[in-house]
RNA sequence: GGGGGGAUACCAGAGCGGUCAAAUGGGACGGACUGUAAAUCCGUUGCUUCGGCUACGAAGGUUCGAAUCCUUCUCCCCCCA
């Protein structure tokens, strides 16, 4: 398998040095990406660097995943319009953790010569002094060159400024490079575009260091096909943590991929084989409505992000949520099943003898619990006709709701739109 | 150091003494249509016990009344040195 012809065909590939096709074709050659630890889950953003250290490791080279615990507090300016605040030390330490552990998911650390590798910036970083650090790195690098990057430009021409912290940062990264290239015969970084200018940097220091030579490529940002951010969606950002993004609504973001964006995304983010890809294309194209894109692409990812058992149980509660089986079928659950089916789905306890007094709308959706932030919300989006309880509308925000609501004298299923559901239990 | 401009809701941006909870656009959310798609159209977009309450960088002041005028402060941008 050629690497790159691999990133290219499924449309990832955006920029490369010349010479690095060449180099890669020779033989087994190591590789690196940086995440730095800005959060304490990866998200789904972050899936196209991982997607492409797999890559990388499945045409046979060596990948090193690198965690930022240096970066990380320096902040890099790349695609940022401001200052961003620093981080303090636990919470970069935590993120660290999580987002190594995270990683190790995706790649294999036991296959041999070209077994993954996790590596941290701060371990060459923190007995760095910045004495050594001007004299041996910034002395390399004009500040001439620095300020003609992209990601520094923009910023002295905006008017928000910059921060001396965050126009070091190429340099600190640009270190990363060449710490591994030195140490680790790491030929090559890899990035998103955004990351462009950071990694020719470090090219550049390696050959005004050393007169070494080393290579950049840097894959597409994704987009959705009508330009807005991929990877959010109303309630933020989409994480791969299960406690913070749950499989069942992991599993219904990529379901609800556009049918343009999906053409894409199936090639991104799944190791489908081109002729799998193209026929499930041609079968997407004969029957729309049945989205098996989507579904393939839902399916795989939630697979390799979560588990086999975290799809099953999305399906089953995609199905139910969003199928022709009626409220009715939860009478035939128990309750250990109806929380089953209802486990990736926001919940809210209420108590049950408030409930018998009788709670209106408002109360109970905006007071009780937090399907909506405020009652006056509550109100204008029942008034909208936006909300249903138990799969009936809610008439009016006054209508009054007690116990003999619940289903299974225990639960009531609340919907804010038609894809938002909440399961309300009382107890 | 000197001079000038600015800070308004999620963002951009009007308003420049009352009729301003604040135009307009974008975004977001909701509805209709549909395939849990796209496009389109419609509605909502500070909180509320629906009496009001809190809001226009911060604090004071003038006034019957301030986002609008005055004072001080904080921050940002531009030009000159």
């Amino acid at each position: 398998m050629n690497f790159v012809e691999e990133l290219r065909w499924r449309g990832m590939l955006h920029d490369i040095m010349p010479g690095t096709e060449e180099l890669l074709n020779k033989g087994m050659a190591s590789g690196y990406i940086g995440f730095d630890p800005t959060a304490d889950s990866l998200h789904v953003g972050h899936l196209t660097q991982i997607m492409t250290l797999i890559h990388f490791q499945r045409a046979g080279h060596k990948p090193y995943a690198l965690v930022g615990g240096a970066t990380g507090m320096v902040g890099d300016p790349s695609g940022k319009s401001a200052e961003r605040n620093l981080l303090s030390e636990d919470v970069l330490q935590h993120n660290l953790e999580s987002v190594k552990t995270q990683l190790q998911k995706f790649l294999d650390f036991n296959t041999g010569a070209n077994s993954a590798q996790m590596v941290n910036n701060y371990d060459w970083f923190k007995n760095f002094t910045f004495l050594d650090f001007i004299r041996d790195v910034g002395k390399h690098i004009t500040v001439n060159y620095m300020m003609a990057k992209d990601s520094v430009k923009k910023r002295l021409e905006g008017d928000t400024g910059m921060s001396f912290t965050e126009f070091t940062y190429q340099l600190v990264q640009g270190y990363d490079f060449y710490y591994l290239w030195k140490n680790n015969n790491c030929v090559l970084q890899m990035g998103g575009s955004d990351q462009w200018g950071n990694i020719v940097t470090g090219t550049e220091f390696i050959r005004r260091k050393d007169g070494g030579e080393a290579f950049a490529l840097t894959t597409q940002l994704i987009k959705k096909a009508d330009g807005t951010k991929f990877g959010k969606t109303e309630s933020g950002a989409v994480w791969l943590d299960p406690a913070r993004t749950t499989p069942y609504q992991f599993y219904q973001f990529w379901l609800n991929t556009t049918d343009v964006d999906a053409k894409a995304y199936i090639r991104i983010f799944t190791l489908f084989e081109r002729d799998v890809i193209e026929a499930l294309e041609a079968e997407h194209e004969v029957a729309p409505h049945t989205r098996t894109l989507q579904k393939a692409l839902a399916k795989d990812i939630t697979i390799r992000v979560h588990s086999e058992a975290d799809y099953e149980k999305a399906i089953k509660s995609s199905e139910f949520l969003f199928g022709s089986t009626g409220i009715e079928f939860l009478n035939e659950l128990n309750d250990e099943e109806v929380l089953g089916l209802f486990g990736g789905v926001p919940n809210f306890t209420v108590s049950k003898s408030e409930l018998a007094d009788g709670i209106t709308a408002a109360d109970l959706l905006a007071g009780k619990t937090a399907v909506f932030p405020s009652k006056t919300e509550a109100k204008k989006t029942i008034q909208g006709g936006g909300v249903s309880i138990n799969r009936n509308k809610i008439g009016t925000a006054d209508d009054v709701y007690n116990t003999s609501h619940l289903i299974n004298s225990k639960f009531l299923v609340a919907q804010k739109g038609k894809k938002n559901y909440f399961l309300i239990i009382a107890e």
